[in-house]
DNA sequence: CGACGTATACTAACCACAGCGATAC
DNA sequence: CCGTATCGCTGTGGTTAGTATACGT
């Protein structure tokens, strides 16, 4: 709908990133944007409060509303009342400025409603600056010191709703469904957007990634178990015994101590060739404990689940703060910065991802689009061909 | 409500070979 | 360090068999 932050899915959208081409709220935009050098490049600007989907050009003074391009010629049109509205430019802009330096910008922003009902005005103004001119030039770090908008006392600068994005539903369609799976059971996992989360098929697939996502190296499996297994890492969320319909199913010949037996080797971190193997064996069905259940993987496909895994994981750390079993201290805090900035890059990667089909060398795809073939498969050079690209005829 | 049959949707494998990248000299 | 030669592997698209799912009876 255009309307809610694309990040969190709870604040209401306000800026747009035209290089994520993504609808952010500002709690979101300041702690996505302040990840690293390259997000703070990003230029952003105000959403159109009238389609709330397109960047806005234009603020009309009287109206008092930011405007697109489009909505502005079709609000402020010469054929309309409106043609001799007042209307100053919107600047984009980028890094991370200050509340100050938004106002400046944006004279209105700091009147503008969705600010101050967002929570986030206490947030801007709690906000102080970090000149970053040796590598940023004008641009400037944000350090944010207990913004209401950010949750705890974390250094980590991830927003409150950035962690609920990761477990709240939301109403996007599932990826899972064009895959031929079944849609998810109401309650389980408890909407669509953790199977959105889910699918990373470009996520990097190695253990030196899962542990830079996780921030800690398990080197027992038992202990992520003993210290209250996938529920620990997960975060409690209630799960409908329901839900078993489907899992049930897909679970019901295996033995209870099969049932952990797997877990522990897809979520074991120690277990690199374990991780490794779900990039090419599908798995049908994760299910913890059943009394005890805290979360439920479903139809998690072989091409994303060791990324969902390490996607889950790593943000329900992040939600949940530092695990039992981690360390503490300095460490600890550096591990928390490393997983943020892990999960920033995997957000910052999973925006820019694309579904679609890539031809990656284009010499190869002209060659194959003139190549002769028989039933689809090619030939040798010469050989009888019931199929022609160019000229689409057969040779018999 | 489960079993069954049919229709529809989706996926992976197959093929030849130019060209890329690694290696040796 | 640079250029050249050699070798193994990768990726490209249309078709089809196999599998999964949806739907009606």
């Amino acid at each position: 709908m255009g309307y809610m932050c694309d990040f969190c899915g709870e604040q209401r959208s306000m800026v747009y990133c035209q290089s994520d081409a993504a609808c952010l709220c500002l709690s979101c935009d300041r702690s996505v944007h302040s990840a690293n050098a390259l997000s703070r490049r990003h230029s952003r600007t105000l959403i159109c409060e009238r389609c709330n989907s397109q960047p806005a050009l234009v603020r009309c003074a009287e109206e008092r509303v930011s405007l697109c391009q489009n909505c502005d010629w079709t609000g402020h049109g010469t054929s309309t009342p409106a043609s001799n509205h007042k209307r100053q430019t919107i600047s984009c802009y980028h890094g991370c400025p200050s509340a100050a330096e938004l106002s400046s910008i944006w004279c209105f922003v700091l009147d503008l409603p969705s600010i101050q009902q967002s929570g986030c005005e206490q947030g801007l103004g709690s906000m102080s600056i970090t000149e970053n001119k040796a590598s940023e030039g004008a641009s400037s770090l944000i350090e944010v010191n207990g913004a209401d908008c950010l949750e705890g006392s974390s250094s980590i600068p991830l927003s409150k709703s950035t962690s609920t994005a990761l477990s709240q539903p939301s109403s996007t369609a599932n990826p899972l469904l064009h895959r031929g799976y079944p849609p998810a059971t109401p309650g389980v996992c408890e909407g669509e957007n953790l199977y959105n989360e889910l699918l990373m098929d470009e996520m990097d697939l190695n253990i030196e990634n899962y542990e830079e996502l996780f921030g800690l190296t398990l080197n027992n499996s038992e202990d992520l178990f003993e210290n209250g297994g996938l529920d620990s890492l997960f975060g409690a969320k209630e799960v409908l015994a329901a839900d078993s319909s489907y899992h049930g199913s897909q679970i019901a010949e295996g033995s209870s101590a099969g049932k952990v037996t797997s877990l522990q080797q897809a979520c074991s971190a120690a277990s690199g060739e374990s991780m490794m193997s779900w990039k090419t064996e599908p798995i049908p069905c994760f299910s913890s404990r059943p009394a005890q259940s805290g979360v439920s993987f479903s139809a998690i496909t072989g091409e994303s689940s060791a990324a969902d895994c390490q996607d889950c994981g790593a943000s329900s750390l992040l939600l949940m703060g530092e695990p039992p079993w981690g360390p503490h201290g300095v460490e600890a805090s550096h591990q928390s910065a490393n997983r943020s900035n892990a999960v920033m890059r995997y957000k910052e990667k999973k925006k820019t991802r694309k579904f679609e089909k890539r031809v990656r060398y284009e010499s190869r795809k002209a060659r194959a689009d003139v190549r002769k073939r028989v039933k689809g498969r090619f030939i040798k050079a010469g050989e009888a061909y019931d199929y022609d690209p160019l000229s689409q005829t057969r040779s018999y």
